[in-house]
DNA sequence: GCCGGCATTTTTGCATGCAAAATGCAAAAA
DNA sequence: TTTTTGCATTTTGCATGCAAAAATGCCGGC
């Protein structure tokens, strides 16, 4: 018998599944425009499924607001506009600030440990001024602390608006300034978690987002 | 031509959206218990339809957190456990501070006094001793103070969130202590909006889930 | 009498079919 | 020339069909 494969079972997730991860990276990253049309025929030939699951996996991503459905007309990609842009990024605020203070509260040592090394690394990377691998870790940072916070509603939630607001962020690559001030801004994040402020976390995280929101919508006011 | 009918357009909601909504009522009333299968040949009969609509019906309310998919096995309706109940609860909290906040620098006087009248009736009721009503008031108090923050993002995360605590609620009958105290606190919450005090609203209202947190968790310990 | 394996039945997952609604287009009317 | 109207095509919404997986029950063996 083949030891490891054997050993864990195959789990085929459901097509719907997939097809619904692989349509919001689409989306998020920007292939599928907002405002495009999505023609389930169209892409049933392009993912090679049938339209069953394709209109499951249409009607999820709605509830999550990257697409908006047109009865009897089928589904377009949400558009973002700003005030809604803003609306996302005010409850991510709350989210994160909450998410901060269970983190500062219950997280292990060892987790803050993983979210320095990830801003270590992100640091490396504006100093390189790579910022493709910059934005990665940034991310990669916030789901951290998102995640520390154990609570997994939260972090649901948060991941279902951070694709949302992603999408803006492909459009919108703001300023050297903003840059080095985020840089700054995760700096004091990092060492409030480590240190256990939750008050001066949920203060920072706060106005680090807030700040993201007046960056990303002069990005956006630039594009449109 | 007909006058004022003729003007607005039929818009027939599609099948798919009925659906959810009937089966988000039967889950929440708890017509469906928890655990309870879905078995699709069943409600299809039961509600008159064919097994696509109601196929995406479900795979919308797992994203909503109300039933859980069991690959090739069906869906069945989650279960409540008192974990995942406080990470809901705590997450309420954040996001109705956030509204109370932004309700209190933006809803208008008049919307002030909307949410005035259904307080006064909910005293009434409280008074008669009408849980039921009560309940009802209670409800379209908190979902009244959501919406006049708004931000139409945080209201529909808050209407998620609490169609699942909702489910809770009509196991655990709390006791007439906390009914009176809860109604204290809506007296505090109320006056704190209309006198425009943001800190002591967010105080407020995060204290008040709290305490319908630790009622709830109690009453469902109880019943399991 | 109880457990395990095999066959049957049920149920799910996905594909496809069909009718109604919407869209596009072209010809007719203004 | 512009607008309107009828027709053909496309596309959606829902129903149903089919195969694979899971559940159920039956029977023999222990």
């Amino acid at each position: 018998m083949p030891a490891v494969q054997a050993m864990q079972p195959i789990n085929r997730r459901p097509l719907h599944e997939e097809v619904v991860d692989r349509l919001r990276d689409l989306i998020v990253r920007g292939d599928l425009a907002s405002g495009a049309r999505l023609n389930e025929r169209l892409l049933c030939e392009r993912l090679g499924i049938s339209r069953t699951p394709l209109r499951e996996a249409i009607k999820l991503l709605a509830t999550e607001g990257l697409v908006e459905l047109l009865p009897n007309r089928g589904a377009v990609v949400a558009a973002i506009d700003a005030a809604r842009l803003a609306e996302m990024l005010q409850v991510m605020g709350a989210l994160e600030a909450l998410a901060g203070e269970l983190a500062c509260r219950h997280a292990s040592a060892a987790r803050i440990e993983e979210i320095r090394a990830l801003h270590k690394k992100m640091l490396a990377m504006h100093a390189r001024g790579d910022l493709a691998a910059y934005f990665q870790y940034n991310q990669a940072i916030h789901l951290s602390i998102v995640e520390a916070s154990g609570n997994s509603v939260l972090a649901n939630m948060y991941r279902q608006l951070n694709a949302n607001v992603r999408r803006a962020r492909y459009m919108a690559n703001f300023s050297k300034e903003r840059w080095d001030d985020a840089v700054r801004e995760h700096e004091e994040i990092l060492d409030a978690l480590a240190n256990r402020k939750v008050a001066a976390l949920k203060r920072l995280l706060q106005e680090h987002l807030a700040n993201k929101l007046a960056a990303v919508l002069t990005g956006i006011e630039k594009a449109a």
